[in-house]
DNA sequence: CTGTTAGCGCTTTCAC
DNA sequence: GTGAAAGCGCTAACAG
C-alpha cells in the first residue's frame, strides 16, 4: 500500500487550489463551476480519493460518531433496541460504534470517556442498571463529563440518569398482564435483581393489575440461567408465574419442564419485552410486547435533537398473549 | 459546555511545553522528570483533559478502529459473532463500529468506503452473502480498494473474498449430522438460497454423511419465516428433515407445529449453527454448534496480525445431539 | 467563482 | 530531560 491520495494531491491533479479541491468533493454550498468541478471529480476518481475523516472531523470540529453501549450484544434484547438504533442512523450517515458494557457500570464509564475522546456526537447507554450506589454515582459523573464535552446522552430503558431517556411503559404492560392472569389465585413472581427501577415498575403494576399480591417472589439473574434456576424454586402447585424478562422466561420454562410440570395445564408462563424468539417456544409466549428497534430508533432521533433539557419518551407496551398461558 | 481543554491548555497550566506535556500524558517512552509528570498529571486532572483522539490519529496516522459489516444484528447467528468480536477488542483497546447491510452487499460496500475514510485499522465482513455476481465483483473491489487504503480485512464465513478469513468447517459438521440421521430414509433438506457456498457445503457434507440423496430439497430465504414457510413444502411422510440454518429451523418447527405434525415423533428436525435459544425449544433442536464466540474472536485475531498472504482459519463444529431428533 | 492562508489538536524530529 | 517547530489532511474565513 502506497501513501493514501490527500486533498492536495487531488486538487494539483486537478489544477486547481485546495479549496477548490474541497468544495466540490465534501463543501455543502457549491460555488464551483461546472468545468472545474468535472476536473476534480475527474481527478478524485483517478486517484481512488477519499478524505479522511479524521482531518475532517479535526477541521470542522465535530465528528459523525455515536457510540452505543449495551450490556451483552448477544442477547436479544439489546441486539433489538441496537437493530433499531442501527437503522435510524444510516440515513444520518452517523457511524456507531458499540461497546459491551457486561454488567459492570464502571465499564460504560470507561466506554463512555473513550467516547469522549473520539469527541462523539452522543451515546447511548441501554440498561445498564446497577445496584451499587457508588457505582452508579460514578457512571452520572462520567456522563456529565460526556455531556460537558458537547455529546448528547440518551438513556434507554434505565430513567434517573442526566440526559434523555426512553422508558417504555414498563407499569402499564405489566398491570395489564396483571389483570389479564387475576383469576388466578397461586402466582409466583420471577424477578430481576431487586434494586433495578425497571423490575419494581413491573412488579408493581403486575400487582397493581392482579388485584392481589403474588404467593411467591423469586429474584433470579437477568439472564437465561438465572430463570433456569429460579424453576427450581417455583413452588409445583403454582398455577401462573409472571417472569419480567423474555430470556429469563426461556430459561425457567425449560426448568418447569424439567422437572415434569407441563406449560400451561399445569402451570401458565408469562414474561416481558416480546424478544423475537419467544414466539416460536412451545408452547408460545404470553408476554408483554416492547417496540425494541422502535425504542432503538427513537433513542438515536433524540441523540441527534438540539440541546435541550432532559426529554423522556414513553413508549407503550402491548399485551400479547399467547399459548403459554391459555387455560386448557 | 464550554470548548474542550486541549494539551495546550495542559502544558500552559502545568508550566511545561507541550512536547512534555505530550509524553506524559500520551507517548510511549518515558523521559519525563517525575516532578513534571506529576505536575501534568494534575493539571491535566483538574482541567478534565481527554485527548482528542482525531487530532492523535491525525498526527499519528493510525486510528483504533475497527469496522464489522454484518447482515442483521438482531440475528443471533450475528450477534453471537459480534459478541465474540467485541471482547476480543476490549483488551485491545480497539473501537468497534458497526453496520448492518442487510441483504445488500452494495450496503457493505458503502460502508467500507466510510471504513477506508475513517482510516479504520481493520474490517471484518461476516456473511454478506450475494447471489448477484456484479454485486459480489463490486463488493470484491470495495475490499481491494480499503486494503490499498492499508486496512486489514477479514471475511467470517464467506470463503473466497480479497483478505482473511474464518469459516467454520461446514461440510464436516453436516457430515456428522448426515451419519446420525443415515437410517432415515424420507429426508428433507431446508437450505438457504443456493448460491452461498456455505448452504452448498453443508448440503454437500450432508449427503455425503448420509449416504444417499435426500427426497426432498426445499430451498428458502435465509431467515426464521423462509423457515416457516417451507414447512408447507414439506411432505407430510417425510421423517427427518435437515434445515441449513437454526433460525430457520425454529420457523419451520413453528410451520410444521401448525400443520400438526409432531417433533420428533411423526418428524425429526436438526439445524445448524446452535444458535443459544435453540436449546429451549422444546422440544430442544439437534443441530450442528458453531462456536461463534470464538470465530469472531478470530477474525478480530487476524485482523489485527501483521499484513500477510490471506489466511483460511477453520473452525471445527461440533455435533449436538437434542430431543427434537430422539427417536420415541 | 477561485485561491491564499490560517488554524483544528496532537506527535515527533531535532536542537539545546 | 525538555522545548521549538514542523507537519498530519482538511475546512473556513478572507481576499481577489
Amino acid at each position: 500500500m502506497t501513501r493514501q491520495p490527500t486533498l492536495n494531491d487531488v486538487a494539483t491533479a486537478a489544477g486547481v487550489s485546495l479549496a477548490t479541491a474541497s468544495r466540490v468533493l465534501n463543501g455543502s454550498d457549491r460555488k464551483v463551476s461546472p468545468a472545474l468541478h468535472a476536473r476534480v471529480l475527474a481527478a478524485a476518481r483517478a486517484l481512488h480519493y477519499s478524505a479522511n475523516a479524521q482531518a475532517q472531523a479535526l477541521a470542522r470540529r465535530s465528528t459523525a460518531l455515536v457510540g452505543l453501549l449495551l450490556h451483552d450484544i448477544a442477547d436479544p434484547y439489546f441486539s433489538g433496541i441496537a437493530s433499531g438504533v442501527l437503522s435510524a442512523a444510516e440515513p444520518h450517515n452517523l457511524r456507531v460504534v458499540i461497546g459491551n458494557t457486561g454488567a459492570d457500570p464502571d465499564a460504560a464509564v470507561a466506554h463512555l470517556a473513550a467516547l469522549r475522546g473520539e469527541r462523539a456526537r452522543a451515546a447511548i447507554l441501554v440498561g445498564s442498571r446497577t445496584t451499587d450506589r457508588a457505582a452508579e454515582r460514578r457512571l452520572a459523573d462520567g456522563i456529565d463529563q460526556f455531556v460537558a464535552a458537547g455529546g448528547r446522552m440518551v438513556c434507554v430503558g434505565q430513567p434517573g440518569l442526566p440526559g434523555d431517556t426512553v422508558i417504555p411503559d414498563n407499569a402499564g404492560g405489566a398491570h395489564a398482564l396483571g389483570v389479564y392472569l387475576r383469576d388466578h389465585d397461586r402466582i409466583a413472581v420471577v424477578a430481576g435483581p431487586d434494586r433495578l427501577r425497571t423490575v419494581r415498575d413491573r412488579i408493581a403494576g403486575f400487582r397493581a393489575g392482579l388485584g392481589h399480591p403474588e404467593r411467591t417472589l423469586v429474584t433470579a439473574e437477568f439472564s437465561r440461567d438465572g430463570g433456569y434456576r429460579a424453576a427450581a424454586e417455583i413452588p409445583a402447585d403454582t398455577t401462573a408465574v409472571f417472569v419480567t424478562s423474555d430470556v429469563m422466561a426461556t430459561g425457567l420454562c425449560a426448568g418447569l419442564r424439567e422437572r415434569g410440570l407441563r406449560i400451561p395445564e399445569d402451570i401458565a408462563v408469562a414474561g416481558f419485552d416480546d424478544v423475537p424468539v419467544v414466539r416460536d417456544l412451545f408452547p408460545a409466549l404470553t408476554t408483554v410486547r416492547l417496540p425494541l428497534a422502535e425504542m432503538g430508533a427513537r433513542a438515536l432521533e433524540l441523540a441527534l435533537a438540539e440541546d435541550g433539557p432532559d426529554r423522556v419518551v414513553t413508549v407503550p407496551t402491548e399485551l400479547v398473549i399467547r399459548a403459554s398461558t391459555r387455560r386448557p
